[in-house]
DNA sequence: ACAAGTATGCACCTTTTGGTAAGTGCCCAA
DNA sequence: TTGGGCACTTACCAAAAGGTGCATACTTGT
């Protein structure tokens, strides 16, 4: 009955919408993670859809760490793929703000249970990569 | 009154759960996209979530492309992250399958919205990327 | 004996991604 | 005149991710 090789009636499949369409895209989960996948887009797309049109020298401040190329090269693919919107006021000194495009706010409110989800899992997740990688190097008090 | 400058009275905010937390992690959404990105990790848990414990082989031949060596080793990461479980019946031949755990599971269905988000705008962008990647070389008729 | 299938492992290489440091043109303040 | 801030741009380099192909040890089918 319970034979793990016949496995029977299947609960509902959680990853539906999954089916493989367009050229290039296995399914839309693909098509999503190629716009999302980047260093710190994640990060924009947060500080986006926080604080409105936000000014590239304070989006500069406020993703730590990022570099001018890194933070440019994001943003305009983040610009190319229709998700955030470039605002030049042709100012001198330049001018310039980055909001999101109402596609850009779908995807951030289809990212919210991806946020959730790694929020409630941060500790497991934190753990494993901990010992993967050599993250307590530093020593940011492991257990002991 | 809609001065881009001044944007008063925000709209509830589509990307909370975002607050930086754990050393590591910039928010929720760093921490599982840390685990989900890869480039069959998606489809392998698209496959798991539909089909159940799956032997190594029919998966090689469900995730279309991929080769022994990214296959294993993606798996292997899932193993590590406790998305995947393995279990090898010790046979021979070699017989072992895999399939999602609790949390595999989670992620999954966390991942619906994503994968949701991808189909409806799948077009646009398709669209995009075609452009942007040398996707027309072989010829699907672009424009001229 | 030989090929094929089973689930991997390993060596080597290319592509992609990310990072550092410097420079650009313009203006303003000291 | 020097220095700084603004929003970038460029050249170069390191690291990570991904890909190819061969090898393993065992069994079944021809």
């Amino acid at each position: 009955m319970s034979d793990p090789t016949s496995l029977p009636a299947r609960p509902p499949l959680p990853v539906q919408n999954c089916t493989p369409n367009l050229p290039g895209f296995t399914c839309g989960l693909d098509a999503t993670l190629r716009v999302v996948s980047g260093k710190w887009k994640p990060l924009i797309l947060y500080f986006l859809a926080q604080g409105g049109p936000t000014r590239y020298g304070e989006l500069r401040r406020s993703v730590r760490d990022v570099s001018d190329k890194m933070l440019i090269q994001q943003l305009k693919e983040l610009e190319a793929d229709g998700l955030v919107k470039r605002t030049d006021y042709k100012e001198v000194p330049p001018r310039v703000d980055y909001s999101l495009t109402t596609l850009g706010l779908s995807l951030a409110e289809a990212l919210v249970p991806l946020c959730t989800w790694g929020t409630e899992h941060m500790a497991e997740v934190s753990r494993v990569f901990a010992e993967r990688e050599g993250w307590t190097r530093r020593g940011h008090q492991p257990t002991g």
